[in-house]
DNA sequence: GCTAAAGTTTAACCTTATGGGAAGGTCAAG
DNA sequence: CTTGACCTTCCCATAAGGTTAAACTTTAGC
């Protein structure tokens, strides 16, 4: 009775794309699914919970490998779920790390909009801060 | 009697890859420099601190594109300061906004993380939160 | 002066995650 | 039967590089 779904409203009730979906697919990510006689995928409520699966993988910023693994464990009933937060907390560490380098990037960019005036006039800080001799 | 340096040592001087100085070459963002007889690059002074300008723009994360209007404007006398600083305060914003996102995330797998136990059974709150109906 | 190593050339393919479009098949309504 | 909205596969493009390979040039050793 379970209602099938072509892939359009797969998407749409996921908030993937169409074209995502078929990229999931092919690239292994989601097992092939079954298909009408006319070749038309169709979806059912459990691949549908995968493709919501993928994409807050996605919004939480996991990269299609790390959902990849994340995917086989959530699978998987005799997982560990030491595995699953040995790869969360490597993926918090990543993000941590792209923030704190993206601070020292925005500290830098501030001091040096500052210093520029932003007027009519050639002098600006920025740019002698990039073309500087000294780092 | 200005040296003039092969791509390698232009890349070594500069801190960039021989192969994205090529790059920049093909893209546009830089002129075609001098070649010998033989066809190799060669690069003197004002041509190596373009390379170092785009070093130091692309640690400041700047993309090509704007180091394109930056290398532009740095090249132009007659420039206003007010051109570069409103794409510097762009790319700020932009930086600003990145890490307010990665914050969030980083919250969000913090608490996910915590609520784990990680140890070797199945349950796991990330996982749940993955799955679950609710976003 | 010869040879071998190191450097350079172009070109092509790989990466990540996603978008765009072409060319053609299918389905439902009118 | 036509029209329009889907769907299919296939190829191309992005950003900012990395890697590899074949062929050529330069440099250093002897």
């Amino acid at each position: 009775m379970t209602k099938l779904l072509t892939i359009g409203e797969a998407a749409k009730a996921s908030g993937l794309s169409a074209k995502m979906i078929r990229h999931y697919e092919q690239s292994g990510l989601l097992e092939k699914t079954p298909r009408t006689e006319s070749g038309y995928r169709l979806y059912n409520a459990q691949q549908l919970r995968q493709l919501h699966f993928i994409r807050r993988g996605r919004q939480l910023g996991f990269s299609l490998e790390e959902i990849h693994s994340l995917l086989n464990l959530w699978r998987d009933p005799g997982r560990e779920s030491r595995e699953v937060k040995q790869i969360a907390e490597q993926h918090l560490q990543d993000v941590a790390q792209k923030i704190a380098e993206l601070q020292q990037i925005h500290g830098v960019l501030q001091k040096l909009a500052s210093q520029c005036c932003g007027d009519s006039h050639p002098d600006c800080a920025i740019l002698d801060s990039l073309a500087g001799p000294e780092t």
